[in-house]
DNA sequence: CCGACGATGAGAATGATTTTCATTTCCGGG
DNA sequence: CCCGGAAATGAAAATCATTCTCATCGTCGG
C-alpha cells in the first residue's frame, strides 16, 4: 500500500471516528481503519495481532477499550457466534441482522428487519413488552460450497 | 421436600437422562433434577452453588462437563445473553426461541418459528444456503413492569 | 504554546471454563 | 451377587478472553 493510500485510509478512519464523537488518537485511528477495511468480523485478539504485524504497536487493553467504546456508540456490532469470545464488525446504520458463513466467517448485513410487529404481538401474549431482539443467521456462502 | 418427593424428582431426572442416552450417575441426576425444576435459565456457577447448598456435593468440572454433554445432546439450550458466561435451561423439543425478561431473567419458550422460508429466500439473494438461525427476544415481563 | 483531562501501556487481576490425572463409580457379563 | 474395564468424577492447575490499576503520555480547547 502506498503512502498516499495510507493517508487516505487514515483520513477515512478519522472521519468515521469524528462522527462517533470520540477523541482522536493514533491507536484509535489504526483500529478504525483496520475495521473499516475488514468486511467480515474479527476478534479483539486478532485485531491486536494484525495491527502489531502491520507495524502499529498498541496495547491489548487499548484494543478492548476502543472496541467497547465504539460498540457503545453503535459504530460497530459485537457478535457472539461462538461462546467465550466476541467478534466485532464495523456496521451500517440502523437495525439490522447478520448472515454469517459457518465455514469462512464471511458476513453479510441483512437490512430491513420486519420482525418487530410479530414479536410485539407474541410477547404481549405472554405478558411481556418486547424491547429488542437479536437474530443471527448461519449459512454457507457461495465460495465455500 | 419429603423423601417421597425427592424420590419422584430423582426418577423424573433419571428418565430424562435415559432419554438422552447417557450413563446415569448421582451427580448427573442431581444436575438434571435441578434443571428440570428451574423454569428460567441458570449459569453453571449458580447451578453448582445451588446443588452444594442442597447437600449434593459435586465438582464444578462435573457441572460443566454435564452441561456440555446435555447441550450437545440437545436436551438443554445454552443462552448467551451477556457475553462472558452462558446460561443453561432445560428445553422442550423442536426448534424454538426464547423471550427473556431483561430484569428478572424469566424465560418463555416461543414455539412455532416460521422464519425459515423468509430466511432461505433472503440468504439465497446473497448466495448463501441458510443452515440455521438463532433468535433471542428481550423484553420486560408483567411482574417487572 | 500550555495545562487539564482523557488515553495508553504493561502487567497483574479476574472469572469463567477446560484440562490433567489419580481415584471412584457404573453396569454388562459371568 | 461379583468383576473388570470403560466411563465419570474431584481437586487443583492451566487456559484464555477480558478488565483493572496506575504511572506516564498525548490531545485539544483556550
Amino acid at each position: 500500500m502506498s503512502a498516499r493510500d495510507n493517508r487516505r485510509r487514515a483520513r477515512r478512519a478519522e472521519r468515521a471516528l469524528s462522527r462517533v464523537g470520540v477523541r482522536l488518537t493514533r491507536q484509535r485511528v489504526a483500529i478504525a481503519a483496520e475495521l473499516l477495511d475488514e468486511d467480515d468480523d474479527i476478534t479483539a485478539q486478532e485485531l491486536h495481532a494484525r495491527l502489531r504485524a502491520r507495524g502499529a504497536p498498541l496495547g491489548l487493553a487499548t484494543v478492548y477499550r476502543t472496541l467497547t467504546l465504539l460498540a457503545e456508540a453503535g459504530a460497530i456490532d459485537a457478535l457472539a457466534h461462538h461462546p467465550g469470545e466476541l467478534c466485532y464488525r464495523w456496521c451500517g446504520d440502523g437495525h439490522h441482522h447478520h448472515l454469517v458463513c459457518s465455514r469462512c466467517h464471511r458476513v453479510v448485513e441483512l437490512g430491513g428487519c420486519d420482525l418487530d410487529p410479530w414479536l410485539e404481538r407474541i410477547s404481549a401474549d405472554h405478558g411481556f413488552v418486547a424491547t429488542g431482539h437479536h437474530l443471527e443467521v448461519a449459512g454457507v456462502c457461495a465460495g465455500c460450497r
